[in-house]
DNA sequence: CTTGTATAATGCAATATTACGATTAATAAT
DNA sequence: ATTATTAATCGTAATATTGCATTATACAAG
């Protein structure tokens, strides 16, 4: 099986997961931390700062794209990676929500 | 090969990874959603709230545990579950810091 | 035209994850 | 004692992920 059974969950829980788990990598979370630093950064360099080969960076910089929380552009023979901050205040929003604005009333188990 | 880098990165670096990870599925996602709501659930409950079969939603509930989410506590013949409240609120804090406290003070690419 | 640099694409091997049925262990009820 | 309930664990199968080597492509600069 090997299979998210996507059907038992909600639309909001299965875009939560898919977010969350483009950043759970430690890759993918240095490539996260240099750009907020550095506001951008070619991938050349993003090579140097995971310490991977460049086809295994190239590819956490896809699913980091794909899920939306980088963009990329062309900057002559190079590609120039940067945050996208409209998505990234949006999944910002919704975390705060699940994670941050949490009050527990109770005590419990 | 499969075989995350670990040493590449900082301890900040893989320690949120592996939080993120802990939450980043749909189940699990849906198990806290739940907990937030009720404040304490015992198994047998949360395997209804899933739609998993028993086993599977035991061994979410353990990631849950492992990762320090959660805590669960014996009640007579049943396991009480809830959510450590002490190592969400450390949590909650990280995951602030790393995505909610940015401020982009340039635009991008 | 050739060489070097940057990125993309493909294929492979190792490991991890997801899910389930079956089993086990412990307690509660009859 | 036996049976039912509850939850955890084991074994298995399918699928996904991680990482690299290799190859392909595009565009400089010499």
């Amino acid at each position: 099986m090997g299979l998210t059974k996507t059907a038992n969950f909600t639309e909001r829980q299965n875009k939560l997961a898919l977010m969350l788990k483009a950043v759970a990598h430690p890759a993918r979370i240095a490539i996260i931390d240099h750009l907020l630093k550095a506001n951008e950064c070619i991938t050349g360099y993003l090579v140097e700062v995971t310490g991977l080969s460049q086809a295994t960076t190239s590819q956490h910089l896809r699913e980091l794209k794909e899920a939306g929380l980088l963009k990329g552009t062309i900057e002559g023979t190079s590609m120039n990676y940067c945050i996208d901050q409209v998505k990234w205040k949006e999944n910002a929003a919704i975390l705060k929500t699940f994670f941050i604005d949490v009050k527990f009333d109770e005590t419990c188990c």
